[in-house]
DNA sequence: ATTCTTACA
DNA sequence: TGTAAGGA
């Protein structure tokens, strides 16, 4: 067993504050248009950082291009802006929710027998056991496995 | 080249 | 909302 990245690795990686979009690529990115997207700030729904100085213009956060995804998917299904903006700002807290857990829980990536597996840290209150999560490509699902706390730290690099 | 605001359709 | 104008 070994790790291929701990914690420390994954957290730049996952850090949504280091991407972020100007206008024309979260138009690209969403469908949403340059013009929806100024109105939908000048409303308040969403949010851009003004970049002072050489290269002017909007630079929008990987969280607002979550939300403008989120939007759009219900402008498409029907939804007036006003109901879809409600929808996505009541599931956002959710989201929110998942995102603490899963990153918290997240402990880091290793591979047991030529598997990449996740590390969800300790299973158990004295950390003896380890919960280790990986996807079954022919049955397209998640499967666990536990691991002794003490093999955890072998073969590393 | 890209984005900005304003304004009219 | 789209589009065009006229600047940065």
């Amino acid at each position: 067993m070994k790790y291929l990245y701990r914690k420390e690795h994954l957290k730049a990686g996952f850090n949504s504050e280091n991407y972020q979009f100007r206008i024309g690529e979260l138009t690209s990115m969403t469908g949403v248009s340059a013009r929806q997207l100024r109105y939908w700030e000048s409303k308040g729904i969403i949010e851009s950082i003004h970049r002072s100085g050489e290269q002017e213009g909007r630079v929008y956060k990987f969280k607002t291009f979550i939300k403008v995804m989120m939007i759009k998917y219900y402008l498409d299904t029907g939804y007036t802006l006003k109901s879809a903006v409600k929808n996505v700002e009541e599931k956002q807290k959710y989201l929110t929710l998942t995102r603490h857990i899963i990153f918290s829980a997240l402990n880091g990536i290793v591979e047991v027998d030529g598997t990449v597996m996740l590390d969800l840290g300790n299973f158990d209150d004295d950390g003896q056991q380890r919960l280790l999560a990986y996807f079954d490509d022919d049955q397209q699902k998640v499967r666990y496995q536990l691991i002794d706390s003490d093999q955890m730290g072998d073969e590393d690099e």
